[in-house]
DNA sequence: TGGTTTGTTGCAGC
DNA sequence: AGCTGCAACAAACC
């Protein structure tokens, strides 16, 4: 049940497998496990959704998808798609996927894309958003490329904060509307990230599954819309179509 | 109860 | 070539 901040918690929680050495590694994932074994542990970090493990030439790469979970230093009925075990301590994924990336990470990532990385850019968000005038805003808040680590519920509240409709396009909004959607993707999920650590997510959530609108007090709309196809609630009296 | 969902990929068809 | 729509995957929730 992942978006960047559930993973960023995730990168924090197992930090202290960094420089352990992986004593076995076993699973349902279609990668060659052996690869694995014996290996030590260099840097855990994550890539928005990414999480990541740097091994001595190469990475494993985990992305849970819509219903993956995790488990440190515990066990889940069902089989894990990766299940590393250690002198002291395991950590094991499910219902996730799970690729090799040869090389080391900074080759292959571009961490200013990343929403919640230090090396994050809005700048370079705003650049790539001008550069695709035409894309609704559902559709840019969702793009990986530009926001890594965003995700439904970010989207939505990102929007309602800003007053911004889903299918409003970025071409269409002021320029200072647009820095401000950058810049709300970014505090918005360090919020995110505060509420979820304290288990207390769904009780601040102002627009993504809820009825009503809490600024007009008028039913939220809900839509599958944009080229995503997610789920978007929003107020059609205070967001703006631009 | 079963429809929905914090996501992505691959492929067919255009 | 690049797009879009759809299926597939898989598991907890209300």
């Amino acid at each position: 049940m992942p978006e960047g901040p559930t993973i960023f918690l995730l990168t924090q929680e197992t930090a202290h497998f960094v420089g352990k050495k992986i004593v076995r590694a076993e699973g349902k994932a279609d990668i060659d496990m052996a690869r694995l074994a014996g290996k030590r542990v260099l840097e855990i970090r994550n890539w928005g959704k990414h999480f990541l493990m740097q091994l001595d030439g190469f990475a494993v790469r985990v992305h849970l998808l819509l219903f993956g979970s995790y488990r440190i230093n515990e066990k889940r009925k069902q089989k894990p798609s990766l299940a590393l075990t250690f002198a002291k301590g395991e950590l094991n994924f499910y219902a996730s996927s799970v690729k090799i990336i040869e090389g080391n990470l900074d080759e292959t990532y571009d961490w200013r894309g990343d929403v919640m990385a230090d090396q994050w850019s809005a700048a370079a968000a705003l650049k790539k958003l001008r550069a695709a005038p035409a894309t609704i805003a559902c559709d840019a808040l969702l793009d990986q490329d530009i926001f890594a680590g965003v995700g439904n519920i970010i989207k939505n509240e990102t929007l309602f904060r800003i007053r911004v409709h889903p299918q409003a396009r970025v071409g269409g909004m002021p320029a200072p509307k647009l820095r401000e959607m950058v810049k709300q993707a970014r505090d918005y999920s360090f919020e995110f990230l505060e509420w979820k650590r304290k288990g207390v997510l769904k009780k601040h959530l102002l627009a993504h599954q809820q009825k009503t609108c809490p600024r007009c007090h008028i039913a939220l709309k809900t839509a599958v819309l944009g080229k995503t196809r997610r789920r978007a609630y929003y107020c059609t009296r205070c967001q703006v179509k631009y």
